[in-house]
DNA sequence: ATAAACTTTCAATAATTTTTGAAAGTTTAA
DNA sequence: TTAAACTTTCAAAAATTATTGAAAGTTTAT
């Protein structure tokens, strides 16, 4: 395997991967791209690399942007604006780990806690669903509070306490 | 907020998030439906309580099975299939991150093996490229081996350890 | 063997999501 | 101020994904 196969089929992975933690294709793809540029790209490079279109490009650098995982550089003497990816890992995951809470993790939080706060009439369903309610969100603040002490720590903490939990 | 209102909103919730986690709509609706059950349902009561078809209603009831998170159960002297799903939440987290490393990580890595492993020609975009997949690897191993001893201790081992990494 | 009760399959349709591209908007240089 | 260089917006089109429903399939009782 060459570099420009082993590249386009990287871009490819990373691109349906993307799907599966919330992101559409060309935002991840775009981001595969700049993970493993070694100078920043334009929009026009962008574009031609993957075959897209001006305006999917800008709106998809946009939201990866808004993700805080690609940040806006330019040249000196050039107008055009370009772009690079946040290249450490540990940051990389750190600040998919912070959008994820607080795009989908919170909200879930307040919505369980919610519904698991209704009155109990003393009929086996609701006791039921309160029980299970409540059951899902102690996980999912248990798993959330992890998330945030990962989000709030020095770069490495993650790779040291999985690489302790392993022992 | 009634049992009925509260119902409905944690089905669809459960179901709306059902998209993140890489599941669809009626997927995820139909197991919040049967995790909060008391008793197992019928494929009729299903289509019912969500208003889908008796196709949609088959399909994503077999898929929650393959997920490892429904069960087929029978009731005496009838001839109906009934559903339910896995209730013990400690038990539903380990199936889910079962799955999830088989279907979503273990595929990833084995690309990401691959790809980093081209040959190094000295050049700097072909450096990079070994350097950031590699990391890649690395971070997704790491998460994976987390998974995966969780799947494989007690049921409570997920809460317990997650409750000393708070203190 | 027949038929009733039930489940699965899958081509057609519907719904949703993504992408395009051209017009509108913005910034900078002269 | 003008215009060139560049970016953003957004309605329409394309692509993808989910859903339906009826026919085919299966199982069980008689």
């Amino acid at each position: 395997m060459n570099y420009k196969e082993a590249k386009d089929k990287f871009i490819q992975t990373w691109g349906s991967l993307g799907t599966l933690w919330g992101i559409n294709k060309a935002m991840a793809q775009i981001h595969a791209l700049l993970f493993i540029s070694p100078e920043p790209l334009s929009m026009e490079d962008v574009m031609e690399e993957l075959h897209i279109s001006r305006g999917n490009t800008s709106m998809n650098l946009r939201q990866l942007i808004d993700w805080g995982i690609v940040y806006k550089t330019s040249k000196v003497g050039e107008r055009k604006e370009y772009f690079a990816s946040e290249k450490d890992i540990n940051e990389l995951a750190k600040q998919i780990a912070r959008e994820r809470s607080r795009r989908e993790i919170q909200p879930t939080l307040k919505v369980l806690k919610e519904v698991s706060s209704i009155e109990d009439d003393g009929s086996e369903k609701t006791k039921e669903f309160i029980r299970q309610t409540k059951a899902l969100h102690d996980l999912a603040s248990t798993a959330d509070s992890i998330m945030n002490r990962v989000v709030n720590q020095e770069s490495n903490w993650l790779t040291k306490t999985f690489m302790k939990l392993l022992k």
